[in-house]
DNA sequence: CTGAAACATGAACCACTATTCAACTCACTA
DNA sequence: TAGTGAGTTGAATAGTGGTTCATGTTTCAG
């Protein structure tokens, strides 16, 4: 998300029975994008899973992207919030990235089905892909910025650092969170905080 | 792909009329697909573009998701068949490893909408999609772990490095190559490479 | 030349599903 | 307890688009 306000539109719910309807709808859509995906997806089967009836989905919801929506909103903010004091709390910059790997890695597993939404919306709502994306990376990018300041790493384009190690999360989050657990994230997070911080070359 | 085979169903051109039509389907399918997306497209469409009937695309196709799947395979051997050669001929490591990303992101800029198909195989056909990046990843592996036999590299795990540098690459694509193309890929390459050889520390 | 195999055609079929809406129930206030 | 806004219902609407198939045309080996 960008914006602080929680949402444009009226449809927010107004008593605590709406609140817990429109928390089931969210559950259950988060459920059946994860299991199918948007397309295969369908508002009937949110509803059922949801025991409630079809309009009343659109109580809460103008479409199905807009429940998407909300859900890629969703997801992204609870990334964020998992993964990014766990680096911050770290004592110094590699231990950081590695626990932060990990985490992240932890959270794809936690989230397998859910975590696919967030790709998903590279093709069903694309600006929230970006979005998504774009906010993690300026983060990101300052963080290192800092950290250059504090003469803990070398200079260089921190905008292009900062997609290249998210693309490097991404992937092995895919990789070894979602396909194969047989690694541990700790593991993962070794060797590739290992190439963060050291890159690939010879070392005595 | 992994077979040696052209392809196990028995819808293969028998003549030099059947090969161009199905060059033409072909290449209409990549258009559609890639400025639609899988399931904005439509066969109608594609016939459309190609100028053929209907009829005529289930002639050489079982269905839209086989179009697709031929499509993805394409993709993915051009993408090796582009960036691989590029690297092999650099004369050591570091430059090879920044061609090969100026490369991609050059591929990536040339075959924008095409791009998207490999991305977007992820949620429409699956194992193509692990194929595809299993088999890079693969051959990725094996030259890094060639590169440390050499004495090039520091020792580790060359999968998980492997998988890293994709994510890299991937992300970089889509950031520098797709979204924005004010950079230049050797920009963008000379930052990344020095980041996969020489890590983030703080050098003097 | 000729006939069989290959290829081309596109209207029709069919299954699917997002969204609407008019009637109804519930919770709570005054 | 009446009144009201919030919430609920699900059949009906409307549109889409993948796939089939019976019929016609082209190609080319023999």
């Amino acid at each position: 998300m960008s914006a602080g306000t929680p949402a444009p539109n009226d449809k927010t719910p107004r008593t605590a029975r709406g609140r817990r309807t429109l928390r089931a709808i969210l559950n259950a859509a988060a459920d059946e994008f994860g299991e199918r995906g948007y397309h295969e997806a369908a508002i009937a089967r949110i509803a059922q899973r949801a025991e409630v009836a079809i309009g009343s989905f659109y109580t809460y919801f103008d479409s199905k992207e807009a429940v998407f929506r909300a859900l890629v909103a969703d997801m992204s903010l609870q990334v964020r919030e998992m993964v990014g004091p766990v680096i911050m709390a770290a004592p110094d910059r590699l231990s950081g990235e590695k626990a932060g790997i990990a985490a992240f890695i932890g959270f794809v597993r936690q989230h397998k089905a859910l975590y696919r939404i967030i790709d998903e919306s590279a093709f069903v709502a694309e600006d929230a892909y970006r979005n998504h994306y774009r906010d993690i990376a300026q983060g990101y990018a300052a963080s290192l910025a800092r950290a250059f300041g504090r003469g803990e790493i070398s200079d260089g384009d921190q905008e292009i650092r900062a997609w290249a190690i998210m693309g490097m999360n991404v992937f092995l989050g895919l990789r070894f969170g979602v396909w194969d657990e047989t690694l541990s994230p700790e593991r993962v997070a070794d060797v590739a905080g290992d190439l963060i911080s050291e890159g690939l070359r010879p070392r005595a």
